[in-house]
RNA sequence: GGCGGGUUGCCCGAGCGGCCAAUGGGAGGGGACUGUAAAUCCCCCGGCUCUGCCUUCGAAGGUUCAAAUCCUUCACCCGCCA
C-alpha cells in the first residue's frame, strides 16, 4: 500500500493501538518490510468476529509490505491459554483440537495473499517444533530461562492465584507461547507479535527468551478488545458467538448480525474491520449522522465483511434475500426464484403435501428459532407470531395449503427479525 | 490436620418443613415508539399430551402425610486455627 499515512498511525486512528513496546523502534524497524505472527489457538471449530479484528490487523500490514506468519495452535490448544479466563479449562482431546487445526488454518488463509511477491503469507502449526521436543529437553532448553517469580507476576497467572486457582498446565502456557516466538525468531526472522492486548504477557515474554536465547530483540504490538458502547461483549447474540463457518452461523445471519449493529459503534466498526480508507470512512460517518434511519454505513459494513468472509456471491444473494423478506411489498408477488433462493438462507422445516399441516406453533418450534413449544406459544400469546408477514392469532392456529407461497413456501415470523421457512414437499 | 461457612433456575442472589417452579436484579424474549438501531414504557421468561401433569434448588441415601428447607455420607469451594 503506497499509502502516505504511517501503517501504525493508521492502527491508531482505527483504535488498533493499546500498547507496543519501544515505539519509535518499532517505527524504524516498520520501515523495512518484517516478518510479524499472531497465533490462534484451536479451542473451538471456529473462528469468530472477535478474531477478525487481529485476523484483519494482520492482513492491514500484509498488503503494507510486511511478511505475515499465521501461527495455529495446534500444541498450545492442547494446554490452554489463562489469559482472561477466571477457570481453568476442560482440556480438549487431540484429535478434536487438531481436526480444528485444520478447520482453522483454512480458515486463516482466506484473509491472507500466499502469492503475494515479495511477501507471501505462511501458515504454521507450532505443534511442529514442540512435539519433537522431549520433556526433558524443554525443560533443560527452555525452562531453565524462566524464573517463577516473574511467571507468577505476569495478571494472567496472578489474577487465577486469587481465584479458583491454576492447573501446572495452563501455569506453563506462557512458556510454550514464548518458545513459538523464539522458534519464529530463528526459523523466519519474526521480529513481531501481534495480539489481543490480554496476550502482552504471553508476547513480552517471548521477546525475553529471544533476548536470553538469541541475544536478539523484537518488538510487541496489542490490539485492544472490541468493546461495544452499551458494554455488552461484542460478537455475541442470544444465539451465542457469531462464527465465521458458514455451517455455523448462516452468511444471512452473519449480514444481519453487521446490519443491526447499535449505530454508536457502527463508525467505530467500520474502523476495525474495514479496508475503507480514512476519507471513505469519515464520508459514510457523515452521511450516517445527516440520515441514520437509512444505515448506510450499517450497510457498507455488512456488505464489506461478507464479501470477505463469504464471498461477493454470497454478499449479494443474502441480501437480496433480506430485501426481498423484509421489504414493503407483498410476499406473494415475489417470483418463485426469488422466494426460494432468499428462503434458502433462513432456518426452515418441511411437511410433507399428503399429512396434515402441524401448528404454527410446532412448526416454529421444528425450526429451532425458538427453544421449546412452550417458546413459541408465548410468542403467540403476545402477538409476535406472524405467517408470511400477517400476525396470527390463537396458539392452535395451523397454515393451509393456500397460505403456501407458490404453492411450496410459508415464511414464519417470530418478532420483528426473527424468520423461519416452512417448505411443502 | 482441626473448627466454621457455603454449593439455588442462563448469571448474580433471596428462601431455611407445607401458601415454592421457588422474591429481587441482570441477561434474554414479545409489544408500543422507530429505522430490521439505541433509549424509554408495558408484558413474558423450566418443560409437556397445559384448568392438569412432569423435571429442577451440588450428588446419593434417609426422616416426614409433606423437604430447596431436617438428618447421614460423598464431592467441590471459601474463611479462621495448626
Amino acid at each position: 500500500m503506497s499509502s502516505q499515512v504511517h501503517l501504525l498511525d493508521d492502527l491508531k486512528w482505527r483504535g488498533l493501538f493499546s500498547q507496543s513496546t519501544d515505539e519509535e523502534a518499532l517505527r524504524e524497524a516498520m520501515k523495512k518490510p518484517l516478518t510479524l505472527y499472531i497465533g490462534f489457538d484451536p479451542t473451538a471449530p471456529s473462528l469468530h468476529v472477535g478474531n477478525l479484528v487481529v485476523l484483519l490487523a494482520l492482513r492491514r500490514f500484509q498488503l503494507a509490505g510486511h511478511n505475515p506468519i499465521a501461527l495455529v495452535g495446534g500444541a498450545t490448544g492442547l494446554i490452554g491459554d489463562p489469559s482472561g479466563k477466571s477457570e481453568e479449562r476442560t482440556l480438549n482431546t487431540s484429535d478434536v483440537v487438531e481436526q480444528w487445526v485444520g478447520r482453522i488454518k483454512d480458515q486463516v488463509s482466506k484473509f491472507l495473499d500466499f502469492k503475494a511477491s515479495p511477501n507471501p503469507a505462511i501458515v504454521v502449526n507450532n505443534l511442529d517444533w514442540t512435539s519433537p521436543l522431549s520433556a526433558i529437553e524443554f525443560m533443560r532448553d527452555i525452562g531453565k530461562h524462566f524464573s517463577v517469580n516473574q511467571m507468577l507476576s505476569k495478571d494472567s497467572v496472578s489474577s487465577r492465584l486469587e481465584s479458583g486457582g491454576i492447573s501446572y498446565t495452563e501455569f506453563s502456557y506462557q512458556v510454550l507461547q514464548s518458545f513459538d516466538f523464539l522458534e519464529l525468531y530463528r526459523r523466519n526472522k519474526c521480529t513481531l507479535q501481534l495480539g489481543g492486548s490480554d496476550q502482552w504477557g504471553n508476547i513480552v515474554g517471548g521477546l525475553d527468551l529471544i533476548r536470553r536465547v538469541e541475544g536478539g530483540s523484537g518488538h510487541a504490538l496489542t490490539i485492544p478488545l472490541l468493546a461495544k458502547a452499551d458494554g455488552t461483549k461484542f460478537g455475541k447474540t442470544a444465539g451465542g458467538s457469531i462464527w465465521l463457518d458458514p455451517s455455523m452461523t448462516s452468511p444471512y445471519a452473519f449480514f444481519q448480525y453487521w446490519l443491526n449493529t447499535d449505530d454508536k459503534d457502527v463508525i467505530n466498526f467500520l474502523k476495525v474491520f474495514s479496508f475503507r480508507s480514512r476519507e471513505e470512512i469519515e464520508s459514510l460517518e457523515k452521511t450516517h449522522l445527516e440520515n441514520p434511519g437509512a444505515r448506510e454505513a450499517h450497510r457498507a459494513l455488512a456488505r464489506e465483511l461478507t464479501s470477505l468472509v463469504h464471498s461477493q456471491d454470497i454478499c449479494d444473494r443474502v441480501e437480496a434475500a433480506a430485501r426481498a423478506l423484509f421489504g414493503q411489498g407483498e410476499l406473494s408477488e415475489l417470483d418463485e426464484a426469488t422466494l426460494s433462493s432468499a428462503l434458502a438462507e433462513l432456518p426452515r422445516t418441511s411437511v410433507k403435501s399428503g399429512e396434515a399441516i402441524p401448528t404454527w406453533v410446532d412448526l416454529l418450534a421444528a425450526t429451532g428459532v425458538v427453544d421449546s413449544k412452550s417458546a413459541a406459544r408465548r410468542i403467540v400469546k403476545e402477538g409476535g407470531a406472524y405467517l408470511n408477514n400477517l400476525k396470527i392469532e390463537g396458539e392452535d392456529f395451523a397454515p393451509s395449503k393456500t397460505d403456501f407461497l407458490c404453492g411450496k413456501y410459508a415464511v414464519l415470523r417470530k418478532g420483528k427479525r426473527d424468520l423461519a421457512a416452512v417448505e411443502l414437499i
